[in-house]
DNA sequence: ATGATGTGCAACTCTGGAGTTGCAGTCGGT
DNA sequence: ACCGACTGCAACTCCAGAGTTGCACATCAT
């Protein structure tokens, strides 16, 4: 069963144009409009897109005047990647303790 | 310009079915029939998705005469868990930069 | 040899999500 | 006050993928 921030957090990182998103954000913070500008998409697009990453704690909206620019954050991104590595030793793991008792230690 | 390895290994956790799927497996090795009995779906749409986990080597098929059993693998998560971590950490790192000029040091 | 079980392939339906356009509202500058 | 730029909402199209059914093929046991 597993967590259920993890599910629409992969959703999340499972789009192109969102990690397109994710790395001109990583160059600066920037607004939807701006970002359209750099990107082959829509403003609206965009804006769905970002959306999505704050719903997942990906990306944070800051208000400069009226337009509103959003910033990456790392926090979620190793908390996430924590999870994956504990699941991924845990099956190694397993696979370990089956291979020790075939070999009768 | 994101590694292309991990927008499908993303898309295939992006899947809750999956999830089930390496959840079982995670409790020893299974065949698409034996998956098919414990899950809600058909035995196809199961062999489907073990095709998809496949290709991103999240799980591996072993021949136990006529039947086709699966095992998880664990190395690719975690490759993909230490990926994450160093993007993540390398945003939160630009942040702390650009923290630091804003405060004279 | 034959029935039963397990696998593989193909065609089909259907829903979610990515992208678009259009319009209304809001705020800053002159 | 007015104009331009930025944002937000809604309705629409379109396609990838999740799931299904049906059938053919392979393999083990009796």
């Amino acid at each position: 069963m597993i967590s259920d921030t993890l599910l629409p957090m992969f959703a999340a990182l499972a789009d192109e144009t969102r990690w397109s998103i994710l790395a001109a954000l990583g160059e600066g913070d920037a607004s939807a409009s701006a970002l359209a500008g750099r990107l082959p998409v829509s403003r609206q697009a965009i804006a769905k897109h970002l959306a999505v990453l704050q719903e997942v704690g990906l990306v944070e909206p800051v208000r400069v005047g009226r337009e509103v620019r959003f910033r990456v954050v790392g926090a979620e991104l190793s908390a996430t990647a924590a999870k994956l590595d504990a699941i991924g030793r845990d099956w190694d793991r397993r696979l370990a303790a089956i291979k020790e008792i075939a070999e009768g230690l």
